[in-house]
DNA sequence: TTATGTGAACCATTTCACAGCC
DNA sequence: GGCTGTGAAATGGTTCACATAA
């Protein structure tokens, strides 16, 4: 069973609603409330709904407990993963103690970066390690996810030396670069100054009289 | 001539990887080549690339600096745009020094919060002014774009008092919560939890023995 | 011969429309 | 009657295959 990325995007997005739904002690709630709060249409709700089994009462709709349970079900992890993070510069420090990024899903366990003035400093009540010590940590902590804040000449370099311990399965980069990573390993990208492009190009054409 | 979405994100990479093998002197460059670096098919960039007209040279390729220049004016923004940044917590004010997060096509014009403790103090050398003032500020300075880095509870007020100011067109936001913005107005959201989520989701299917 | 440009074929995702159950 | 679940249709995006031009 394969799940497209669209439909994991939404779900996730559903997993979020449902907890606010929860919270508001809202017992049931229909497909066409979740879609106009995502802009989406009904069909696609129901449709990505019932992809994981029927879990809805027909004539009803979905009961708010069963369902935000069973999408945690749907999204849950096997294990709390222990994260890498390169790069401590303005954003990697940020992340070391932005709040929406703590779950029980995952955690940083550990920094590195390469100036040496960081080098053995505390971030967030983490030891930060010099880049190059990659191989050894990640494969000591059993790190097997990277979250890349380095800057874009340096993020394939940083890439390879995680790569090196063996352990490593997948990669969330900021850095506005295209990296090559081994196979099996998955790599999402946030790029910060594409997605900005983006919106001005369409800002842009909005603004065109033709329009 | 409406652009698909994921066409504009490939421009955005072309561009840059344009400018990369420009300042590498590389003469011309064919779509194989390209297409390799971004893990896409060669076909997907010659379509992408003809969309805005005919730039390449049959049995050649592309000629590095032309089509540059060239998908640089697809781009071209007609002015900088001004930003409006709210809510310096630790991401917002990572991105006030965001080295990536700078270009000749934006910059940010103010930034906002609504803790007393920060309303008056410089960041980045930017004045800090109080969210409610919003609405006279973004028009006073002609801010278009917002750049939401709040609390999700906070968000959906933020959009209200900006699109107060008459002047907003576009959202990027980094609150991981659901936004309804007035029709004309674009958001873009980017949520790191929510790629974290996508990720780890995939890891744990790819995980799974029958895969 | 080589690599682009592009209609046509293909594939994935969304939306429709209605049968099925509460 | 109301709302889900789901095949079928429609849409949107990608890839193929080859004519075309350097």
């Amino acid at each position: 069973m394969k799940v497209s990325e669209p439909t994991v995007e939404r779900i996730v997005q559903y997993h979020r609603i449902l907890r606010q739904l929860q919270e508001e002690d809202q017992r049931v709630v229909s497909s066409q409330q979740i879609a106009e709060i995502l802009k989406i249409k009904a069909s696609q709700v129901r449709k990505d709904l019932s992809y994981f089994g029927e879990i809805g009462k027909r004539g009803v709709g979905y009961h708010v407990k069963r369902l935000y349970k069973h999408i945690a079900d749907i999204l849950a992890s096997p294990k709390s993963w222990n994260l890498g993070l390169v790069g401590l510069g303005s954003l990697g420090q940020a992340l070391t103690r932005y709040p929406p990024f703590r779950s029980s899903k995952y955690h940083i366990e550990a920094v590195f970066d390469n100036d040496p003035a960081k080098i053995g400093r505390d971030y967030g009540g983490l030891h930060c390690f010099h880049s190059d010590e990659m191989p050894r940590i990640l494969k000591e902590k059993n790190i097997e996810v990277l979250v890349l804040t380095v800057p874009p000449d340096a993020a394939q370099d940083c890439v390879n030396k995680a790569y090196k311990s063996g352990v490593l399965k997948g990669i969330l980069s900021f850095s506005p670069t295209s990296l090559v990573v081994p196979k099996p390993v998955l790599l999402y990208t946030m790029d910060i100054s594409v997605e900005m492009e983006k919106l001005l190009f369409y800002l842009k054409e909005n603004g065109r009289s033709d329009e």
